[in-house]
DNA sequence: ACAAAATCTTAAGCTTTTCTTAACCATTTT
DNA sequence: AAAATGGTTAAGAAAAGCTTAAGATTTTGT
């Protein structure tokens, strides 16, 4: 039985959320702000589902000070927040308002697998023999190395928790561009070509592959 | 077994924090006021975590008669207390509230780590070449020195303390600005830049290191 | 308490890194 | 074959970092 913090101050949200994730056996604490948020700790949360807009303190502080708890951040788009790219880097993963019921489920799935994971030797993402330091935002295979930038981390990571899967374009575009609508796959294009050419600095071994119309997925 | 010091006023906290220890296997004492506090001494306290708000006697007074043991502040950044600065001088470490627990464990290990070796060859941190004198602020290269100021110290302590992974930029800023809002990057820009000035009238070899978008650390 | 010295912050201009745009070609789908 | 998607590269824009200097603030010495 896992634990889930919901922070969130709009009480319909909140109650919904709630049932939701009643319905599928996870227990659930509430907060309605910041500040009061982190007493929680003590609880032995297992995720924290996180509103931006809290009265009081606000949502990045909450972020920088919880550390060893997944968080999913909850965020409007339509809300113009030009520092949620910042965020990602402290945040787990995100999903939009309005959200999907089975997207937030199964978003909460893979980030509780990967905390368990994590347990151990955390601040590392594992691939095959690619390494991905959460703190450093190394990649490195075996004993070379090469340092991503912020978006290029954010997709790579992105990528590696969801290894197996696809990840989709669109999922990828919010990582980049989470307040514009000029969709802008060519950017993503880019950045992809240069992930890829640090990973040829690494080894000769493709390991991220396009799935045509969809998006990508590291290679199996 | 290690002894550490509680001294907090408000009784949630006090209690969240001994529970927290405690099931760290730390040995706690519990003070609810900073004059009743310094009769403990007696106790061969390991490390005091300090709240700056205290009834009677204030947070900075104590610093000031407790010499040998490390202190690390608990502060409440929303509270305005403009002379925090100069507790740094003082103190060896402080946290925020809200805190997070892993990062509370994580800083007293430090200290406690820090104040072992101290026993030894007291007083100085090391990284490669670089000596810094914790009591007098002195960084040093083999026969040459130079004389830090006391931001400068407080950031170099951080990145020494910290060697081999990334400070933070907003860790760094809390270290200035511990008490205004206005994350001033550019001031932590030039105390940087004051630093490595300073180092270089030590030696040519870069010792910092900027990390894009994330803080800085030591070169490898 | 006052003046001098030291320190810190602000602001500007410059450099470097990163991101986006756009062009061009290859591959896949229709 | 045409249209759409993917890959690479290069150039310009934007963002982040570096340094310097001047003004503000704090500390120190008398």
């Amino acid at each position: 039985m896992k634990n889930i913090l919901v922070v969130e101050d709009d009480i319909d949200i909140h109650n919904l959320i709630k049932e939701i994730l009643e319905k599928e056996q996870y227990k659930v604490f509430d907060s309605y702000s910041g500040t009061e948020c982190l007493l929680l700790e003590k609880e032995k949360i297992d995720l924290i589902l996180l509103d931006l807009m809290l009265p009081g303190l606000n949502g990045e502080e909450v972020i920088k000070r919880v550390k060893n708890i997944p968080i999913i951040v909850l965020s409007a788009k339509s809300s113009y927040d030009s520092k949620v790219n910042v965020l990602l880097s402290g945040a787990n993963d995100y999903i939009t308002k309005p959200f999907n019921k089975d997207e937030l489920l199964a978003r909460i799935k893979v980030q509780l697998r990967l905390s368990e994971n994590k347990m151990e030797d955390s601040l590392e993402l594992k691939y095959k023999d690619l390494n991905l330091n959460l703190d450093t935002r190394n990649l490195s295979l075996k004993d070379k190395s090469v340092q991503l930038t912020k978006t290029e981390f954010a997709i790579m990571k992105q990528l590696l928790i969801n290894s197996g899967s696809v990840v989709t374009k669109s999922r990828l575009l919010d990582l980049i561009n989470i307040d514009t609508e000029d969709c802008d796959e060519n950017s993503l294009k880019v950045h992809i070509s240069n992930i890829r050419r640090k990973i040829r600095k690494l080894t000769d071994v493709e390991y991220i592959e396009a799935v045509w119309g969809i998006g990508f997925k590291m290679c199996d």
